[in-house]
DNA sequence: TATACTAAACTGACCAGTCAGTCTATTTGT
DNA sequence: ACAAATAGACTGACTGGTCAGTTTAGTATA
């Protein structure tokens, strides 16, 4: 006792995080977990249904915090193609900051079968579909010209999670360096100039 | 036996290509293998030493069979941009043409854990340093401005590598239209322009 | 008769999930 | 005030299905 102040329940969840982003789903056990946690695989299953379901919300929670973030960014902007480039900041600060969750979510959470597929679909049409909305809207309202929207979205999500991914892995380019090449990178690829606003 | 008139090695890889395209690395089973190929587990441990190494088998065989394609395209290119963009259609035209072994690629040899690790950074770092390589060489002769090859083949690799998971998953993007859209979204993303040439 | 190959029964390590029981805190009854 | 009763959090030994890999006993072909 007195030893980890934070309750089980969380104790679960931070070794969770932390040995799944390290060894993946499937090289990871409950009893390791239980052991890092410094609780038991019954407490695990008292806070959890099963393995899958506790990874599961260490994805969700995650997704959660960066959509929220990106709603967050783009309020204080007016609709266009400023909104556009602030959520792809707030996204990549978002990475930027958590760095195991981002690995979680961007490599352990693919290739895990079809029971994760369903999760993996989910997690990408709610970014793309984003990114979407708010380019349709800097069309409409003529900051860019047309583009094939869904193509350019996909595009971007996957640009954006590799560049991260590749940091994850090794340090490099850390997130400054992604701020300053890879945001200027995809507005230009739909030929809009930072600086002139058009 | 006289039922698949290929030799039971193919037959194998076959079955494997198949299984593992749809289900991932942990949810195929060797005795499916077995089945699906009509042979045997006895057999497939002839010809593969485990089943790690019949899944790397797949994946190793697809990347060489991108980089074929790839350079044999440039071959006739002369350097500079114009490569790159030989380069970029390449790959999109063998994704294209093997969706299976796409997915495979790009998804369930993704999130395995360590084992794979390796070889994925392995794959990607051959992918994108083919890019950068292309793409410093443009910028040496002056088709483009200087810009991040680090950030830019990465971002490249995983635009392209996420509209093909897309249309690999929904069928859309089609092909055809991720060659339309895909490749003037990627080109423009470093200021040059297909038309003009420069 | 030796070599290449295939079939299929078998083995056993592994690990998610279970469960009987403990420990601590809070509530209720007297 | 103080048992007694109840509930919730937690423990860890145990189980049972699963499946990669092995073994053995072949068959076909040269």
């Amino acid at each position: 006792m007195t030893e980890n102040p934070k309750n089980t329940r969380d104790r679960i969840l931070d070794a969770a995080m932390d040995i799944f982003s390290r060894k993946g789903y499937y090289d990871t056990h409950l009893d390791e977990i239980a052991d890092e946690s410094a609780s038991s695989k019954g407490s695990i299953y008292f806070h959890f249904p099963n393995k899958e379901k506790l990874f599961i919300s260490l994805v969700d929670q995650f997704a959660d915090l960066i959509e929220r973030n990106v709603t967050e960014a783009i309020e204080a902007e007016p609709a266009g193609m400023r909104r556009v480039q602030v959520a792809i900041e707030a996204v990549l600060e978002t990475f930027g900051k958590y760095r195991r969750p981002a690995k979680i979510l961007l490599v352990q959470a693919v290739g895990l079968g079809n029971v994760f597929e369903k999760k993996r679909m989910e997690v990408t049409d709610r970014f793309a579909g984003l990114i979407r909305t708010y380019l349709e809207e800097a069309i409409e309202i003529g900051d860019i010209q047309a583009v094939d929207c869904d193509v350019v979205s996909h595009a971007w999500m996957g640009a954006i999670y590799n560049v991260v991914i590749q940091w994850v892995y090794t340090g490099e380019p850390n997130p400054e360096r992604i701020m300053e090449s890879l945001v200027p990178l995809l507005l230009n690829s739909v030929n809009y100039d930072i600086e002139a606003g058009a």
